[in-house]
DNA sequence: TCGGATTACGTGCACCGTAATGATC
DNA sequence: GATCATTACGGTGCACGTAATCCGA
């Protein structure tokens, strides 16, 4: 069994070239290293280095050895981190959404589901939600599509269709429904917690003047003192997130609508199974009357 | 970074239970093992133990630890494992075969093909063989089958065939074919070192008396002074192995023909492939005059 | 003269064993 | 009185840094 330091030694020789180069790497003195490397021979009872006078090169079996080293240090970096990882999800969930809705349905029902943890939830861009997802990051994602990603299991949970809210003296009002072309070139109120809902705003009104709130007061406060279209969205509105005085009309183009997937690692597919029974019930709750009127 | 003897200790107390057993177990006393698991646990940060008064044991947390380290403690000795195993295929060549002729038509070859590499080479049971091919025992095997695994690479490249010899006025001498019934019951010279063919010789003759001699000298000795019939085969009679006032009369079952696989584990297909061109060329020299006959 | 490897020497720390204590059955 | 864990203490091996030497461009 070789000491892990003389393994890292090995790497850095392999990295950086030179006993120099790799002992200032590592923060040690040459002497050190340069034992390091007779100590490691002495292990192995095999050369693994050419020497010359002044010049000390890894030999083929040296180059083995130390990919192999490579392979041993990760094994070792991993202990750490993945039983800390570990350890994390079972006193903490942390759910990442592309959205601010989902999370509102998914925080009731995880405090449920799993009791006396922890719960965390965040907005993120979707790369970041990916990538968030496969370092232990979050346990569940939402997405505002399947990914393609053989490591993770993905269920449709939910839709949400983007509204956009007016007074009800404004011209709109009496329409029953409206597309980004119409307000394309507008003023519009946007909240800034939107998530990827910002992202298809910027993309779908290039002309707008999308005035983003990043405090959810203050954008209530300016619906409710300005006359300015603001958005907001179908599930938003049925949760009671409703400004008096104004009245709702949909945006009937397509990425108005989005169909959320929550994911998750596939190590984890019971717990997210177990998550989407318990949430059926509340989004039938929440959502199943207005599905019938 | 956690040091290895930690992980040992780790591992020991997951595999043992108690620290009292590990300990024993690691040759170190109790203290010693207790203090790496107080250590253990300030290097993660996070518990790893249930502690009552007098006992201790690995939380979840704990025994998902002593996973990973069961994986890093297995990755590190590969380190070493592997590392000598590349270092002696680099300066030794071992071969192994079931039987051996197809050694004799190997050396040379590798001897040209693999220059100033150490040979070896030795005869061993067909299991022994292919175990020892994939713990880097042997680069190359001789089979006398294609062996069902899917880590090892395997070409057909010679085949042989039993003979027996018998003194010139012998009644078989005027056959030009026998068999294993003809021979049973009978008292019969068999060359220890002939490997498989020696298992097949006593399941065919369950009631011949196989005189085993290990000695090749021995052999041809016991050939000569004796009447008794001696097998052979047509590889060996070609390479100029004959005795002379001996008639040598081929084996007819299907079981006195064998085909040899050579064999090595695929990351080495290159080294067998160009061992295979080279052998064809001697292979052909060898047996060529004889099959155009 | 600088970049690079090695040897010689002294030091501090970390891991170990011994001994003793406490707890549970 | 077994078995088991923990704390306190003293010793030692060993990995490190410093200093010095050697070699080549």
């Amino acid at each position: 069994m070789i000491d892990i330091y003389l393994l890292e030694h090995l790497d850095a020789l392999a990295r950086f070239g030179t006993l120099r180069r790799a002992a200032e790497e590592l923060h040690i003195t040459e002497p050190a290293l340069s034992r390091s490397m007779k100590k490691l021979e002495a292990a192995f009872g095999v050369p693994l280095f050419f020497r010359e006078k002044n010049r000390i090169f890894l030999n083929e079996t040296g180059k083995y050895a130390a990919e192999c080293a490579k392979k041993a240090l990760d094994a070792n970096r991993e202990v750490l981190e993945k039983t800390l990882a570990f350890d994390r999800s079972r006193h903490m969930i942390v759910i990442g959404s592309c959205a601010p809705y989902p999370i509102r349905v998914l925080l009731p029902v995880l405090q449920d589901c799993f009791a006396g943890v922890t719960l965390a939830a965040e907005v993120a861009e979707e790369d970041m939600l990916l990538t968030g997802l496969q370092d232990s990051r979050y346990q569940f994602i939402v997405l505002p599509q399947k990914p393609e990603n053989d490591q993770v299991v993905s269920m449709n949970f939910l839709d949400e269709r983007l509204y956009i809210t007016i007074p009800e003296n404004h011209p709109w009002a009496l329409r029953d429904s409206i597309s980004f072309q119409d307000l394309d070139g507008s003023r519009l109120l946007v909240s800034g917690s939107a998530g990827f809902w910002l992202k298809i705003c910027k993309s779908k009104l290039p002309n707008a003047s999308l005035l983003i709130q990043s405090d959810a007061d203050a954008m209530a406060k300016l619906a409710d003192a300005s006359s300015l279209p603001a958005f907001n969205s179908d599930r938003m509105l049925k949760g009671g997130y409703i400004v008096p005085g104004r009245t709702a009309v949909p945006i009937i183009d397509p990425e108005a609508h989005v169909q959320y997937y929550l994911t998750c690692m596939k190590s984890n597919k019971a717990k997210l199974d177990r998550l989407l029974t318990l949430s059926q019930a509340r989004i039938i709750r929440l959502s199943g009357p207005s599905e019938s009127k």
